[in-house]
DNA sequence: CTGTTAGCGCATTCAA
DNA sequence: TTGAATGCGCTAACAG
């Protein structure tokens, strides 16, 4: 085990008394007598040689790295895509290059500019917020770019996003065949693509139901963590008494069910809950969430895909998925269900 | 916004009439005519020019990434532990290169021999578990690597690890206080590096407060998860009657709680429950969890600047911290907190 | 202050 | 099959 400090294909050759060419040939597998693939094996052997990945990148012209930028760690849905995506691209040789860019905007842009330098060959990007710069920049950059989300006006990216729309629809419809009256909402910030989303969904879920449009019955959360739904959901209880709440995700969910229990209702009797998102916490709450599976992992796993796929193909049409929701029933918002919890 | 294909300096160069040095010279700052200045400035704009990272890598002999390996994503612990890692290597102008190791030795050896390819300055890594090969090959890598958790026996690394023998200690004297009698152990693998070392505190816990060690009193989940829990719990339940259990981590403790709860026991009157780790979930669970807060946020950001330091200074000597924990208390563990709840 | 030049380590063309 | 030579894009030493 040489405590060596570096070696080259030249000190390789030297100590195999080949050239350089020979050595990098047996090292890429290449055609080259079985005597001299011997002598190379053996002096890298020796030399504990490994060819280094920053030359070969020069030379290639790809890193072989794949960046992901995602606006919001911390929430559980992204760490979820984060490994899929690893999985994903890692089997197809690639390492993954987190860009971890606050909410503002600006990190976005400046990573993109970064991106240029061509430190990664492609990028994998959940914006929260969507700007007409970003949108730009998005449009002028050289790379093969997968959006996951919805996309900026008059960008032609390949894109993956969820039907939130149709997942709002999905937990409306629930409660109101529960025999739910009062179904109320605690969104996100609505300058975010998730919360416009969702808004949107929410109102359109209710006329299509018939129902009311309630401005009391709607809060939103400074953020999508679990603080904010605290307070969100305190708001909620002091204006109006629903006897649902949809929540745009399963921290605001966790939140609303706090707080909810805190007054001495009881969930589901008194108030019915659901979540978005269908992460874990879902099921570890007690009682369990039920939820909007936005199919994050899968969202996740088409990204990687589709970014595999236009590094290969760059000239490939572009691609944009639309991937369903379906609900996951459980005791939150169903009376029976609650004591015949599993 | 010039759609064009790349840039090089000898592009920028040719355009502005001056040489590449001068190209290179402006675009870093160093001293150079204000005229040369303004007319490479302008070149590179209209060019939409920005060095290339790989290049400048190759010849600087560094690549601004670090790479962080993590056993065990998934584990909301880790993901916090990455945040704050991303957040102060970013800070100082580094990448993180995310390479998720799974649980097999084979793939951190694979993701070391990796390393010597050089796509990286240094290395963040937390094995779950330690073989002897795994430390001959840390002890044969070349680059700068920070160790958290335990080190390899006979491996000299910077290293950050929690006195978790100390946390299992503050977790145990605390039920103790509380009048608990038979303090039951949900504990992962023995076989990790955690999972032994909770072990031992726990013995020893036990030991130094005069209580015996109870056989019956201790299984082992497959794993850190929350299904591995779900088993294991029900499993103590099955053989024991204790009135407070540890568990090695958050999500076992939810997954007792569940359980328990399922049998139609209460929290904390009938049992008590601590869990390790303090993380999000231990707050957000209903009733909030006593935990362990083995500092993981505080050790990442450690880990994070050893790795800084060294590869400032190679030559520093070896810096070996230990953290300590400090217990947070919550509901599920105190009788009269149940009811005062904030 | 500016231009010329020599590598960084590798893959690859072209001759031999 | 093998070796010599070229260049990926950039920085830094050296001349001018």
């Amino acid at each position: 085990m040489p405590q060596t400090k570096k070696s080259t294909l030249v000190l390789v050759a030297e100590r195999a008394g080949v050239s350089i060419a020979s050595v990098s040939r047996v090292m890429n597998g290449l055609p080259a007598s079985p005597q001299v693939v011997e002598r190379v094996r053996q002096a890298a052997d020796e030399l504990g040689y490994v060819p280094d990945a920053t030359a070969r990148s020069l030379k290639a012209g790809k890193t072989d790295q794949i960046a992901l930028a995602v606006a919001d760690v911390g929430n559980p849905v992204y760490v979820g895509m984060m490994h899929e995506i690893s999985r994903v691209v890692t089997k197809a040789g690639y390492r993954l290059v987190i860009s971890s860019t606050g909410s503002d905007p600006q990190d976005q842009i400046d990573l993109l500019t970064g991106l240029n330098r061509g430190f990664a060959d492609g990028l994998i990007l959940s914006p929260l917020r969507v700007t007409d710069e970003l949108g730009a920049q998005l449009r002028a950059s050289r790379l093969p770019i997968v959006i996951i989300g919805s996309l900026p006006a008059g960008v032609e990216l390949d894109n993956v996003r969820a039907d939130s729309v149709r997942g709002i629809a999905l937990a409306v419809d629930h409660l109101i065949e529960q025999g739910r009256q009062r179904i109320a909402f605690i969104n996100g910030p609505v300058d975010t693509v998730p919360g416009a989303a969702r808004l949107n969904g929410y109102l359109r879920a209710l006329t299509e139901q018939g129902r009311p449009q309630n401005a009391d019955a709607q809060v939103n959360a400074s953020d999508f963590t679990y603080r904010a739904g605290l307070k969100a959901a305190a708001a909620l209880l002091d204006q109006t008494t629903p006897d649902a709440i949809v929540c745009a995700n399963d921290l605001l969910a966790v939140a609303a069910m706090k707080v909810i229990s805190k007054r001495g209702l009881r969930i589901p009797d008194d108030i019915a809950i659901v979540g978005m998102d269908d992460t874990d916490i879902a099921d570890l709450a007690q009682p369990a969430i039920t939820s909007v599976d936005l199919r994050s992992i899968k969202r996740a796993r088409v990204a990687a895909k589709l970014l595999l796929r236009r590094l290969e193909n760059p000239q490939a049409p572009v691609e944009q998925v639309v991937i369903e929701p379906k609900l996951v029933v459980r005791a939150s918002s169903v009376k029976e269900c609650a004591e015949a919890e599993l």
